[in-house]
DNA sequence: TTTACTGCAAAGGGTTTGCAACATG
DNA sequence: CATGTTGCAAACCCTTTGCAGTAAA
């Protein structure tokens, strides 16, 4: 099921072209951002990491790709929004742990026998309540190690 | 455990007081529409509830109350934010079910099984990471009911 | 050549803030 | 009285959008 990290770009090229989307020159820098970065990344970051990319098209890029779900948007109390590859890309089930006062985000996983039972649960739940269910945000909120000594 | 909701005010005060900050009749006002609402509700929410209230003084009262632990934030991709009393103060814990089309939201509950599985895993990940964890969010992405029947 | 994409600059809009009047202890 | 609160209006700033030029099918 995991998706080996090479064809993310050729994974991003098909969904893209379900919407009728090009896999431009662009989008491509743009998801090699995403593919090199190890957490959740914000707008300036992106940018910082490749400067040829411009605000708007990386704005506007991120919602086609969010839209062809090849980018997942996360949004915390943080000024900025972030994003990562989506799990059906990057093939990495995972959860936050999002730190309330600098707001980064770190990657971590759980033991697939919890996973299940919470998946169960979740579906049980949306069947009883008539929601159409995509997925699920599990996330910790807390202080990461830096913020938590640095008080 | 669970407080008894007649007594949100009382904690509501004393939660301010903790911090030096009055219960004045507009954050009682205030913590009043939370008490009276079901679920989660955006500013305008709020404002359409009580008009009395200021919008500026809400959103100052708001952060306030959330500094005080007494008002809980929560934000999604929708365009307001939405508050709801914290757990500490409904003595409820619970998730949510996040519409991603209209961004309403509504409450569900876990069986305590699973929901005390999960616990302990957060607890080990963030011990692991030196991670000082307040809370937790597991909430179901997906479409409402009136939003899937609407396409 | 037709349609999608890009980038600049400007607009949008939820949230925050300055400040003067007010209430509270 | 001294200090915290309120409300109006203006400022903020992340994000979105208009538009003219450019690349891709």
């Amino acid at each position: 099921m995991p998706t080996a990290g090479g064809d993310a770009h050729s994974q991003a090229e098909e969904r893209l072209a379900a919407v009728d989307a090009r896999y431009t020159s662009k989008r491509k820098a743009l998801v090699e951002v995403f593919i090199r970065s190890k957490r959740p990344m914000t707008l300036p970051e992106v940018i910082a990491a490749n400067a040829s990319l411009a605000q708007s098209s990386v704005y506007r890029n991120l919602a086609t790709l969010e839209a062809a779900g090849v980018i997942h948007r996360i949004v915390t109390s943080d000024d900025h929004a972030r994003f990562e590859l989506a799990e059906a890309i990057s093939g990495h089930h995972h959860h936050h742990l999002i730190c309330s006062m600098c707001g980064s985000i770190e990657d971590f996983t759980l033991h697939p026998r919890v996973e299940s039972a919470v998946a169960r649960e979740f579906a049980g739940v949306a069947e009883r309540r008539g929601f159409t269910t995509n997925a699920h945000q599990m996330d910790l909120i807390g202080r990461c190690a830096e913020c938590a000594t640095a008080e």
